[in-house]
DNA sequence: CGTCTATTTGAATGTACTCAAAAGCGGTGG
DNA sequence: CCACCGCTTTTGAGTACATTCAAATAGACG
């Protein structure tokens, strides 16, 4: 089994596909080698393409007027990432995609993605189900928007991905919590005494 | 066509179904009629179901330890509604859903809805892509979380959702917005002026 | 008309923000 | 190995925005 191969079955986890589909699910994918600091998708791009992290970071965000910046979702090792405000709509970029490491990826873009959805109907039923979780997990954070604390914000993303963390500078996580850098840092500091 | 037809040929839009696959959705949903103030789900339950509004308005909220109410959702004619933190993961509620209006609705349990999957196939794809655009939805509700000023997104929640304001007290648009009905009616009187 | 609920107003408080500046950290080159 | 540079984090002071708690109005409905 080659490396490709491998990176499917972890992909698309329970299902399980013919030597045929493994070939056709291979072709419709693109392998994407992108250093740190590299730039995916822009504001203004026509988004036609979807990324599947095979080993890396990336992160999403958006710049308003002033050029703040506010972190959408951030992506590491078997997470998908674009600007999902456009790519599931076809239309123009509002994010930024980013890579916070050197990472590998995996793209699709749509006609290929429709194409697989044709060729094989279960990929529908996985996706679907993957965007079910999403829609959970979603909701949750807007919970946590509504009814957190900056402060109880912060822990908990502490708590629930501490390899994320890893990759991320302060100011990222701040962008993430939706407070500057100067409140984290403050947030920081009482924690320690805490 | 009777009623029941028209009804299903509205929640799956764009699908065409042949006479026995209309029998077969028939048979699975169960209709549903609900009084202003009723609660369909509270916090602890099983939630093994999910709500499609055929006319009505509802909304799904969590209470917090100190007795305040945080609106995740709100839905109104043609609507899915649930615990989606815990339906698609089939766990317990952690929200409260009630009827804000007198309202009809088609219940279906996960049993009967993972049998109409496997039924007609296609509805896969059908909720699949309801899915993404709710994905989309919910990154715009974040960023405007981050990024907006209370009083700009009760300008755009009014902008955005001008039907479904008509059934809501500034309290549930408060609790929406996460912050007290106190600032809400601050805002709103300073918007009088401008 | 009275009652219950929803909204508004006021005053004091708290939390996060802005702007400005200092300190810390990491890498590079002399 | 140290000096310097750029980037990130921290600190400080003053300000803005939303909150709390309490009380007063306004609306809706029987």
């Amino acid at each position: 089994m080659d490396t490709d191969e491998i990176i499917i079955k972890k992909l698309f986890k329970t299902l399980v596909f013919t030597p045929e589909e493994l070939k056709l699910i291979k072709s419709l994918f693109i392998k994407v080698s992108v250093s740190k600091g590299d730039i995916l998708m822009s504001p203004g791009d026509h988004v036609d393409s979807q990324f599947y992290i095979i080993k890396g970071c990336l992160r999403t965000f958006h710049i308003d007027s002033h050029g703040k910046e506010y972190t959408i979702q951030f992506g590491i090792d078997d997470w998908w990432m674009s600007d999902y405000t456009a790519f599931f709509r076809g239309g123009t970029a509002i994010m930024t995609v980013e890579a916070l490491q050197d990472s590998h990826l995996y793209m699709i873009n749509r006609e290929n993605k429709d194409y697989l959805y044709k060729q094989i109907p279960e990929i529908d039923k996985f996706f679907r189900i993957k965007l079910e979780r999403a829609f959970g997990t979603f909701q949750r954070r807007i919970l946590s928007s509504l009814s957190m604390s900056a402060a109880e914000r912060y822990v908990d993303f502490m708590k629930y991905y501490p390899e994320l963390a890893k990759c991320l500078k302060n100011y990222h996580i701040a962008s993430y919590l939706g407070i500057t850098t100067e409140s984290l840092s403050r947030i920081r500091k009482e924690l320690v005494y805490n």
